[in-house]
RNA sequence: CGCGGGAUAGAGCAGUGGUAGCUCGUCAGGCUCAUAACCUGAAGGUCGUUGGUUCGAAUCCAACUCCCGCAACCA
């Protein structure tokens, strides 16, 4: 069996700059993919990202600013890049669906359907809504006039194109039956569990979707094979990324989606497709349909298996717990909150303080309040605190042997109910439960009381040992959520450096 | 009767039949090694409403009320 794990996030549509919702679920991706590279190996862990390029609706942004496409999605997926590195997103891959490593896999695909016989042609005539990259039904379409024409799309209030086009067609339904099985054989798969039953209402009704787009309309996409007037639809093509990144369709994996070759070597020598795949996908709320049924169809029809772990991460909402909305006026910036608090309170408080899975508020009181108590007053002050006493008493410190038995059963209860936690993804629980240990190792201090008067130096040292063998597990367990925090609070107690690990954050500064 | 999620302490959430919990916040006491931190304790909830099933309901059933999402930017 492979040992190796594979998580990718959905690759995001490149039309704006990332906001809170993505920062979320790009951090959720990182945290469970540093934690599998602890336990292992770099090697053996993979973590994709990327972006979506193609579609119409990058397309007409492009020609409105006045640029060629590529130029166009070259500098948002710059962009996305540098927002990973503000975030210390540890990627393996950066995906890019309009790189030209993209285009034979996502033929591949088409290719393996059309001989399965799940594509076929059918003529489109109707009012088509660019916004909505669809054709619009009588009910969907207000304002027309008397002839039923010039109406508008009742979503974009946007002027809808008479079109009349011949389209490919993916034979979806044909693998309704089958994947409702699979979703009721393997309920495991998607969490939260209480997702289920939306999904199984998507696949029920699942219809054949149009795969393609007339070239004459949109030229900015992947030609379809063996026909050079249509271009793939953009969900189509994007959504195979996931394998394609693996090396699904080529000779090998793509060289230029690595940061570097030798992170290359290093995931794709001695590895082979059916090492990473299947593997785990998040992606937020509303991508339920996209990721669990089309793709999951998609993947039927190339002979591959379902994804093995969907995590749906849940909806961050305003303040005042209704949706974030450019219009309204209350969305949450990541690049300003990053200014403000830094990466890393953010990084937390998206970890620590929102329910994993649930929809909630992003509240910076509450980002302000955890940082302060969990990771300030905490683990940052009890870390102070008893590299202090050592120094101040003279006494060893990080000598394993020196720990008492008891003392290291028990943290050792719960470094494994941790590690059962991340092994489950639920990120909230864990950080949670490193807090509570943190909370005991203050517990404890107060106690034993190593500064009194009447300790002797061997109970002194014997309790100061203890901790530190305590705040070693403790960093341990967040380093994957605060990984540069971490690495500073490993590099103070092992030189038994005194130190502000955490400052104290104030809301609004 | 479109579909789905939700309503539990000031806030954010756990809790699917057996004495209401967690984090944050608030208040009081203690300690003083530490980042005015830490420790202990307290206050605060008729678990949306009404009815039903049950020895027993936050939990199961029915009806109702309210909020949110399923529509744009968008995970």
């Amino acid at each position: 069996m492979s040992n190796k794990f594979y998580l990718t996030t959905t690759l995001p549509y490149v039309n704006a700059l990332p906001h809170i919702g993505h920062t979320s679920e790009f951090i959720k991706a990182d945290v469970i993919t540093r934690y599998k590279r602890s336990v292992l190996g770099k090697e053996n862990v993979w973590f994709n990202v990327g972006t979506d390029e193609h579609g119409l609706k990058n397309y007409q942004k492009a020609r409105d600013l006045g640029k060629e496409p590529r130029e166009y999605v070259d500098e948002l997926a710059a962009g996305w890049k540098e927002f990973c590195e503000l975030y210390r997103i540890n990627y393996d891959t950066f995906y890019r669906t309009s790189a030209s490593y993209h285009v034979k896999p996502a033929q591949e695909f088409w290719k393996r359907s059309v001989a399965k016989g799940d594509v076929y042609k059918k003529e489109y005539k109707g009012w088509y809504c660019v916004g909505c990259e669809e054709f619009k039904t009588e009910k969907e379409i207000i304002e027309s006039d008397e002839k039923g024409e010039n109406g508008k799309c009742a979503i974009h209030k946007k002027d809808l194109v008479w079109t009349e086009e011949e389209n490919y067609f993916f034979r979806l339904s044909k693998y309704r039956d089958e994947l409702l099985k699979w979703i009721e054989e393997n309920p495991d798969v998607l969490k939260p569990a209480k997702a289920k039953t939306e999904l199984v209402n998507w696949l029920s009704e699942m219809e054949d979707i149009s795969i393609s787009r007339s070239k004459e309309n949109l030229g900015w996409g992947i030609d379809v094979p063996g026909d050079d007037t249509q271009v793939m639809y953009v969900w189509f093509d994007a959504l195979t990324n996931y394998v394609n990144v693996l090396g699904f369709g080529q000779e090998f994996p793509p060289k230029e989606a690595f940061k570097n070759e030798e992170d290359w070597r290093l995931k794709t020598q001695n590895s082979k497709l059916e090492d990473w795949w299947p593997g785990v996908q998040i992606f937020g709320v509303d991508n339920l349909r996209f990721q669990c049924a089309i793709w999951q169809g998609i993947l039927l029809t190339a002979d591959l298996p379902q994804t093995k772990k969907l995590l749906r991460n849940g909806f961050i909402l305003a303040s005042d717990g209704t949706k974030m909305s450019k219009t309204v006026g209350n969305t949450v910036s990541p690049f300003d909150q990053e200014e403000k608090y830094g990466a890393e309170a953010v990084r937390f408080y998206l970890v620590a303080g929102i329910p994993t899975y649930s929809d909630s508020p992003y509240k910076e009181d509450d980002l302000v309040n955890i940082y302060n108590s969990h990771l300030a007053n905490n683990f940052g002050n009890l870390l102070n605190r008893v590299i202090h006493l050592a120094n101040t008493k003279e006494v060893k410190l990080n000598d394993e042997d020196l720990v008492e038995n008891d003392f290291k059963e028990k943290i050792l209860g719960y470094e494994s109910r941790l590690k059962g936690l991340y092994e489950e993804y639920d990120l909230q629980e864990a950080a949670n439960l490193v807090n509570e240990l943190a909370t005991f190792g203050n517990e404890y201090i107060t106690e034993n009381e190593p500064w009194a008067k009447d300790k002797t130096n061997e109970e002194i040292e014997l309790t100061l040992n203890n901790l530190s063998y305590l705040l070693k597990t403790v960093i341990e367990l967040y380093a994957p959520i605060i990984p540069d925090s971490c690495e500073r609070a490993a590099k103070m107690l092992e030189k038994r450096e005194k130190g502000v690990l955490f400052e104290k954050k104030e809301v609004g500064k």
